[in-house]
RNA sequence: GAGGGCGUAGCUCAGUAGGUUAGAGCGACAGUUUGUGGCACUGUAGGUCGUGGGUUCGAGACCCAUCGUCCUCCCCA
């Protein structure tokens, strides 16, 4: 073991990225409590049966799995080999492990409402803010420990919820300084495009291709479309479907010809227009795009689904959510429905770092850097720091009796605004130099007007 | 899971067609005669060139492998 390193897609994060990360964090939880939403947190691990078979088969290979332990125990080896064997050949893995790290923050929600729906309020609304992780591959906007921001309400089939959800994304990326889009659809719009193009069997065929719309190209996707078995006039309704454009309103008229008769299709284009409508005054409306488009994970989503892309920035999605009207039942409780919003902090971060929004105030430390001019100095220094210490101001007495030159640039180094100089002089008079670094001006205070001293 | 770029000092990199003791900038530390910083100047420390093989009289450079890292696709926050 020579040089240390980090596991890969983790980081460590200094001072300045630290206090940057919690200006976010802070910002969102402000959000969160200011809307009547309550704190929770789960376990950094869960048991594997209850993370398995809820993001789809490419989600449960990204599901960070944990050993067993004892498993080198002499005794169980044989044991071990069996198991072994059996998830060479795809069985079931409980034998080696069955405990994972959390890979969302709605799944272990879930769980605790299933666990505990008996005791809580309905409606009931939590946000969580804490780390999961993905066993994937590292890249841009990409890690395998990122930081979710949830927000959930669970109880409650009105769309009201939705409106504040909407409401909470503009309101958090507003005071952030980030230029957002909300894309908004409904899975009922899919599901029903679905139902007017081959049946309900062919929504994953078809929400997959068409989801790739921006990326591969309208000819590519009914290339891709053909290949999963349409027929070329189901193939024809999609790609008018696809061609809607325009404003959100024009754009729910044009769709209202093609799934307007469907009985799933009015439904949700009744959210979005409920939705749109609520708004229609609100600084949220000039966020807020109707895109027919957007699928998302359709693995337990409903109704209306979100996803919020940075306007400025390319950078994957900083957001999604959307309406799940039965995500307990996989725990047995059935007819509990939800809805939820996820902020992605590291991509948010990545974002305003690029876009350089971030307040000069995030990186203030310590305020006050008093200055070790002797032994007798230090400690009239010391009592005098203390002072300000209890009234909130935070400050620092450098370590040893120095140079000037040193103490100067200590602080110049830790970006701390003031310095207190308490020489032989001060000390006889009982006052203090008070200097602001930034501007270079000093005055001469006594002790009883530094401590009454606005930083 | 598939594909590509890059690994030289703490950081960012330079190292020409393979040729002696591997360089710069920034940073760190110390000093420019101990009551006023940011600037400037001087000096010091720090690298078995990711690792292991191979080609060669000779490899930081070329070949192979391996690990790490970054990026693209898939999927996502």
């Amino acid at each position: 073991m020579s040089k240390p390193s980090l596991p890969q897609g983790t980081r460590d994060f200094s001072a300045s990225v630290v206090r940057k990360r919690n200006y976010i964090f802070q910002t969102i939880r402000t959000v969160f409590e200011l809307y009547g939403f309550q704190p929770l947190e789960t376990p950094a691990m869960e048991n594997l049966d209850t993370l398995m078979g809820k993001y789809g088969d490419e989600g449960d290979k990204l599901i960070f799995k944990i050993l067993n332990n004892g498993l080198d125990n002499p005794s169980k080896q044989e044991q071990a080999k069996l198991e072994f064997d059996k998830i060479l050949s795809g069985k079931n893995t409980k034998g080696l492990t069955e405990r994972a790290l959390r890979y969302d923050l709605t799944i272990p929600f879930a769980r605790y409402v299933a666990m505990n729906h008996g005791q809580l309020t309905m409606p009931f609304k939590r946000y969580q803010i804490q780390p999961v992780w993905r066993a994937d591959r590292p890249q841009k906007g990409r890690y395998r420990e990122f930081y979710q921001c949830d927000a959930d309400v669970v109880g409650s089939y009105s769309l009201l919820n939705e409106v504040e959800l909407a409401n909470i994304y503009a309101s958090a990326f507003k005071q952030l300084g980030v230029d957002v889009t909300i894309k908004i659809n409904s899975r009922k719009i899919l599901a029903a495009l679905a139902e007017c193009c081959g049946g309900s069997d062919k929504l994953v065929d078809i929400t997959v291709a068409i989801d790739k719309l921006d990326k591969i190209g309208l000819e590519k996707v009914k290339e891709e479309l053909s290949e999963r078995g349409l027929t070329s006039l189901q193939i024809n309704t999609i790609e008018t479907y696809l061609q809607i454009e325009g404003d959100n309103y024009s754009k729910i008229e044009q769709l209202k010809k093609i799934i307007g008769t469907n009985e799933t299709g009015i439904k949700g284009i009744a959210e979005l227009e409920y939705l749109l409508a609520y708004h229609k005054d609100s600084f949220v409306i000039k966020h807020l795009q109707a895109d027919f488009t957007l699928a998302r994970g359709l693995n337990y989503y409903t109704g209306v689904i979100f996803e919020v892309k940075a306007n400025n920035a390319q950078m994957g999605s900083i957001g999604g959510g959307g309406r799940y009207d039965d995500l307990t039942g996989t725990f047995d409780v059935p007819n509990i429905p939800g809805v939820g919003i996820s902020f992605g902090v590291d991509r948010i971060y990545d974002v305003m770092e690029e876009l350089q929004l971030f307040p000069a105030e995030v990186q203030t430390g310590t305020q006050v850097l008093f200055f070790n001019l002797g032994e007798a100095e230090s400690k009239a220094a010391f009592a005098l720091m203390q002072s300000l210490r209890d009234k909130g101001v935070a400050c620092e007495l450098y370590h040893e009796n120095s140079k000037f030159d040193k103490q100067f640039k200590y602080a110049d180094k830790k970006q701390i605004p003031y310095a207190v100089i308490l020489g032989s002089k001060e000390l006889l008079e009982n006052t203090v130099m008070i200097k602001n670094l930034i501007t270079g001006t000093q005055v001469s205070l006594s002790n009883s007007e530094l401590i009454g001293f606005q930083f």
